[in-house]
DNA sequence: CAGTGCGTTGAACGTTGGTATAACCTCCTG
DNA sequence: CAGGAGGTTATACCAACGTTCAACGCACTG
């Protein structure tokens, strides 16, 4: 089942995907189908349709395959993110993925936001970057509350979008909605899952009495990394019964 | 350097660390510390001290030992989430775990969340379950805001929480905190994580001016596995040009 | 003390994975 | 057509993995 050329595409595109990037390709799609523990040197030589020797032959290992996997993805959806961010949903940093409907990146995403790799962390500190400084324009504009804490608030809500999308089994199992899906960009605005999401966005959980309550309790200004020796004010029994 | 009896615990405790209980453990352990694809039975075997027969002799494959941890976990989590749970935190579903003060049972649970697990997806549907109901009462006694989709609601924010959770490095790396350590039970309210998220659970992030601008243009009631034809209102510029 | 059963071990088997190597094919050059 | 260079393959090797199996030790029973 292995053919030189391409079947179907015969575009000039072609020329990109020399057996190196067709090997890279691969790797990706295996990834995002499969997960990060399916990318072996064998499996990925079948999907591209070369020998096992010639993946090591050209990347010089499967960690090395990895990283150019990784590389070739981040630098995909940070191109595509400049391209299609709108306003409005600047604070969804994984909208843009899912505009550019590009199913394997979404998924390849997701299968290795919780691994450890230097590239998706600079990639996500540089989402965080960026929605930080789109909730700032956002709040200059009137559209946005203003926060005690920009940067924490850019942190949490990015990790929210890419947690869902990390989560995209438990998603779809209990929403029905593919967060990996391309057709998810089109729908959003009317799924189950960006229906709760904006409604919070919207107006928060808590009741104003609920949140004026706890905002009295709490310190005013955020200690990131000083551990106060006071614990919470009204802090739930802590009673650990052995 | 092996003993029959587990040296420095002498404890009654020690009765149920049966060799079968002490592998369980050990494979948690591994797991929580160096994730899923590092329990090798040689590996679980020689952190519990024990032979790499013994494991399969115990659980007859590693699948089974998996599930069995997987199992153990979860029953550990339920346990301790009906003791620990406590009204003003429940829509914080992982608050009942570093409550617990179990270190293990979080990372574990962390580093199986995106896992494929029959056990963990029925804790996920029970964590959600749970908000619901607590989220219910929460609108019941006038705490926090009802919903157009209470249901949708629960979801995304166990999943919200959940995911960050499965994103722990991140946070940590971002933000200084580690969401897996038994500390943040105490410090939670004043951690650097929390802060961003009462404010948003406060008082939303949109100003009242957009929300209800939103509000407006998108349909009230939620369609959760209809797809409409019509797409979003407002929607941002689709212009796939690829 | 003999015997029995269970927990346990060590070695071994087959499989899969990463990687090195030598040969092969193909195209281009002269 | 000779020859070289680069892309590609087949094969081999070693390590690690899951799993099996025969043997061993030790407690308990009679």
């Amino acid at each position: 089942m292995r053919s030189t050329t391409p079947p179907g595409k015969s575009g000039p595109l072609a020329d990109d995907r020399t057996a190196r990037a067709r090997i890279r390709d691969a790797g990706i799609a295996l990834v995002a189908e499969r997960g990060a523990a399916a990318l072996s040197a064998r499996s990925v030589a079948a999907a591209a349709g070369v020998s096992a020797g010639l993946v090591i032959h050209h990347f010089g290992s499967m960690d090395a395959l990895r990283a150019a996997c990784d590389d070739h993805v981040v630098a995909v959806i940070r191109e595509r993110k400049q391209a299609a961010f709108v306003a409005g949903v600047a604070f969804d940093v994984t909208a843009a993925l899912r505009e550019a409907g590009l199913k394997s990146m979404s998924a390849y995403l997701a299968a290795v936001l919780t691994e450890h790799s230097p590239a998706v962390d600079h990639l996500v500190d540089e989402m965080v970057s960026d929605a930080e400084s789109y909730l700032e324009r956002g709040v200059a504009s009137g559209m946005l509350q203003p926060s005690t804490d920009p940067h924490g608030r850019a942190v949490v809500l990015t990790l929210w979008n890419l947690g869902s999308l990390a989560m995209h089994t438990h998603v779809k199992r209990l929403l029905g909605v593919d967060l990996t899906s391309p057709d998810f960009g089109i729908q959003a605005w009317t799924t189950a899952y960006m229906t709760p999401t904006l409604e919070i966005y919207g107006h928060g959980l808590f009741t104003p009495a609920l949140a004026e309550t706890l905002a009295a309790s709490l310190p005013g200004e955020p200690a990131p990394a000083a551990p106060s020796t006071t614990p919470s004010p009204s802090a739930p029994t802590e009673g650990e019964s052995g």
